[in-house]
DNA sequence: GCTATTGTCGGG
DNA sequence: CCGACAATAGCT
């Protein structure tokens, strides 16, 4: 039998399958998706068992067999490993980094090279012949003899310098090298003792006790109250007892201790509320039923869910996967990491209980590896979680959920470059499931394949989706009022603060009636620039091309890109001036200046400087649930999913921030973050009121969001990208290059875009609607002292631009491998920086 | 991506 | 002519 292995070399000349042999004793633990190690070349790498199959159109005897199998259970489905390909067409990256991706952290390679003395007695007549050993190498091989097999690393560390003496030794076959491919985590193991199948013989056996075996009799009514295995320091300090009490007992046979996997189950000390359903509105009832309905039958369906905030999603989220699970079917819940908040958790554990993993990046590596093994163990059939969950190695899925499907969290910008609602949708066709992205912003990408046109164009890869819509908030209560204050008019009377007059007595009439205010600013850090007020000196990073952001707690600027730091300044580096100024505000600014305009308030204030540490994040939103802070300040953080009784009042300092970036999305983006902003106030019994501070008051984006009109707001924005050729009416590639020097980088920049653009004629000549772009400096032109320039490709959904990128990345090949230059392709990007 | 192999250059 | 190092092919 022979096996088709992907291995973990991601170049373009390796990214295919390699045929092994597969050991006859290896036979029954290999399947499609196992992993194994593989001889490659001179070394052992790890690869992913795509194909077994009897015959092969190689010569059998140049083959190699596979050296080791590294799980007893294949970490991948066959259909994962489709999925796989699909992933590395679809995206053009590296199949070998579509299918690492599928598999948490703790499974990915690592190397172990071992060294062992050679003890072949054959060789002893070569002996003869050669070197002499030097005593400091006798005493090497005396050391590894010592420990029979030593890790290369460690030997080298402990015979510093002795570098070339070992390499020598290897060479000379004294020291032979054995390649290992390891896990890096194993699943944790811990005594745990097991009672006695039939619990009532509990009771009989305590009788049996002699009268000073208290301890033992203690376990064992114990264990009558708690049935299921328990570990063993567990319960040695929940009875305060030593071992040797267990120990009699399991000397008697009666008790069992056995070591077994353990759970890092994070959720595991505390209880969840069970909650049972709530009764659905009509509208939430008509849109439950299209999805059970769809659910019921065996093929895919895509829904656009148009929920406005607070119209209860949740619930008929809830409710869905209740009525997929009765069929015997799984689920995959994708929500964005920032939303993935104990509420959350909390409202899925309460519904289905430990019928649920959760997935999401704050977990230690352990932890999620545990979650996922609960997956692969079929213990769960639920699965919440971030991005990646959307890999949960389910075989029978019903029912894929993505909330905020308009979230920009869910394409990865790392390769593979995949979007998570693709990969469900392609998932769901595999397992004939439902689709539900939920929103109450949908992405206009999304919108547009729920319009008439788009189904036209639908395809099997490309399905339309079917639009259902929950107009109105839960028990009739109404959206927030939404004021828009023109800040510009704020300045001319004379307020130069951050807060508008008006926004100001709102804050202040909110902490006098103990009610609480949620204040929105996209910028973290204190200012975003520092400036020389005599020379025009700003203040920028040596590596990137960025200004400076200045941190009031540090007393720093810093680059928000590489994290580069330096002392704030106190004279100008260039014209020796004192008279340096902050400008612009971040939340640690605004957070000062609450403080002086409101003694006594009380702040939270979010940002990634504030919520870094595990934990933080939650602790912060609780302190503010149970009404210990009274604003709650944050950058995009704050717009996201929560849900207060007490918020009355929402404040977006700066509505413009993200309208003024450099991106064809910008407005989208501005009118999401004020609708979900917005929709924090007001979710429950007391009313709530908005107030948008801008500079241009005038903008679409701005007036439909206030005045909740996503209808509106989502016309005129599809007229601007159909008249600038953008998505959803055309599709982008983007490829970014990246090298320290600028000439290299503009060379190959020309060289790409020339290919690109032969190659776009021919296609162009059949009728195809494609165009090349660039290649222009990025946005943001240097990083990490690298220079970037890119190319970018517009073209019509329904064309294949493999060919045509592939194609011309090949021109670059030659200067990747010889000068280092980084290519990254980017298909469907979200961000054009 | 890695490494063993081949190629190239300078010193003798 | 040899050794040191740099470029490069080929990996099942």
């Amino acid at each position: 039998m022979y096996a088709k292995v992907i291995v973990d070399v991601p170049a373009r000349p390796t990214n295919r399958a390699f045929d092994y042999i597969v050991p006859e004793t290896m036979r029954d633990y290999i399947a499609v998706g196992s992993r194994v190690g593989v001889p490659f070349g001179p070394r052992t790498v790890q690869g992913f068992v795509v194909e077994l199959h009897d015959g092969t159109d190689l010569d059998p005897e140049k083959l190699k067999p596979i050296r080791q199998t590294l799980d007893v259970t294949p970490p991948l489905t066959p259909e994962l490993v489709k999925l796989g390909r699909w992933i590395s067409r679809t995206y053009l990256c590296h199949e070998i980094i579509a299918l690492q991706a599928m598999i948490p952290g703790a499974l990915k390679a690592k190397y172990e090279r071992h060294v062992k003395t050679a003890d072949d007695p054959g060789t002893e007549k070569q002996l003869e012949l050669l070197p002499l050993l030097l005593p400091e190498q006798e005493e090497i091989l005396a050391y590894v003899r010592k420990h029979e097999s030593v890790e290369l690393e460690s030997l080298l560390q402990t015979f510093p310098e002795k570098g070339a003496l070992i390499k020598q030794l290897l060479e000379d076959g004294r020291l032979t090298e054995v390649q290992m491919v390891k896990d890096r985590m194993s699943a944790k193991k811990a005594l745990y003792v097991f009672p006695p199948n039939d619990p009532d013989q509990l009771e009989a056996w305590q009788a049996e006790l002699p009268a000073r075996a208290a301890k033992q009799k203690q376990v064992l009514a114990f264990l009558q109250e708690h049935p299921e295995p328990i570990k063993l320091t567990e319960l040695l300090t929940k009875l305060q007892i030593t071992a040797a009490a267990v120990k009699g007992l399991v000397e008697r046979g009666w008790l069992r201790l056995e070591e077994t996997e353990v759970q890092r189950d994070p959720y595991a000390s505390r209880t969840f509320k069970p909650t049972s359903p709530l009764p659905l509105t009509p509208e939430q009832q008509s849109v439950f039923e299209r999805i059970r309905e769809a659910a019921q039958g065996r093929t895919r369906r895509v829904f656009l869910l148009h929920g406005v905030t607070g119209s209860g999603k949740t619930e008929v989220y809830l409710q869905s996967i209740q009525s997929c699970l009765d069929q015997g079917r799984e689920a995959i819940v994708l929500v964005p990491e920032i939303s993935l908040t104990p509420q959350m958790v909390e409202r899925f554990k309460g519904r289905f209980g430990n019928r649920v993993a959760v997935l999401h990046s704050r977990l230690s590596n352990g932890e999620r590896y545990d979650e996922w093994r609960k997956i692969v163990r079929r213990e769960v059939s639920v699965v919440i979680g971030a991005r990646s969950a959307i890999f949960a190695p389910f075989t029978n899925i019903g029912l894929i959920i993505i909330d905020e499907e308009h979230e920009s969290t869910y394409k990865q910008e790392e390769s593979p470059k995949y979007h998570a609602r693709d990969v469900a949708i392609a998932r769901a066709g595999e397992h004939g499931a439902s689709v539900v992205l939920g929103s109450a912003t949908p992405s206009l990408e999304s919108m547009y394949r729920a319009s008439v046109e788009a189904a036209a164009l639908a395809t099997p890869d490309r399905p339309a989706f079917e639009l259902l819509s929950m107009p109105s908030r839960v028990e009739g209560r109404p959206l927030p009022r939404v004021n828009i204050v023109d800040m510009r008019e704020e300045l001319k009377n004379g307020n130069r603060s951050m807060f508008s007059r008006a926004l100001y007595k709102a804050i202040e009439d909110r902490l006098h009636k103990k009610e609480q205010v949620v204040l929105l600013l996209n910028r973290r850090g204190y200012a975003t620039f520092v400036m020389c007020r005599t020379c025009g000196y700003v203040a920028d990073c040596p590596h990137c091309d960025i200004s400076l952001t200045y941190h009031q707690s540090s007393k720093a600027i810093r680059c928000h890109y590489c994290g580069y730091a330096e002392r704030e300044l106190a004279v100008c580096p260039d014209c020796g001036s004192e008279h340096i100024r902050h400008f612009g505000t971040g939340t640690q600014r605004v957070e000062e200046e609450l403080g002086k305009l409101f003694p006594g308030i009380r702040v939270i204030r979010m940002d990634v400087d504030t919520t870094t540490e595990k934990g933080s994040h939650e602790k912060w939103l609780t302190m503010f649930r149970n009404r210990q802070a009274d604003v709650l300040l944050g950058t995009q953080m704050v717009a996201k999913g929560l849900d207060f009784p007490y918020v009355t009042l929402v404040g977006a300092l700066a509505a413009d921030s993200v309208l003024n970036l450099p991106d064809f999305r910008a407005a989208e983006r501005s009118f999401q973050l004020l609708t979900q902003v917005a929709g924090r106030a007001g979710r429950h019994e007391l009313p709530g009121e908005v107030f948008v501070q801008t500079y241009t008051p005038e903008h679409y984006s701005i007036l439909s969001a206030s005045k909740h009109d996503y209808m509106g707001f989502m016309r005129k924005e599809m007229l601007m990208r159909k008249l600038h050729n953008y998505p959803p009416f055309h599709r982008l590639v983007l490829i970014t290059l990246s090298h320290e020097q600028v000439q290299l980088l503009l060379r190959a920049g020309e060289m790409l875009a020339s290919r690109l653009k032969e190659l776009a004629q021919t296609m162009q000549a059949d009728g195809t609607e494609l165009e090349v772009l660039g290649p222009v400096a990025s946005p943001i032109s240097r990083i990490k002292d690298r220079y970037r320039f890119q190319c970018m490709i517009k073209y019509r959904g329904e064309t294949d631009i493999s060919a045509l990128v592939g194609g011309a990345a090949t021109v670059l090949d030659d200067t990747v491998k010889q000068h280092k230059l980084t290519v990254a392709i980017d298909v469907d990007p979200q961000v054009l920086m």
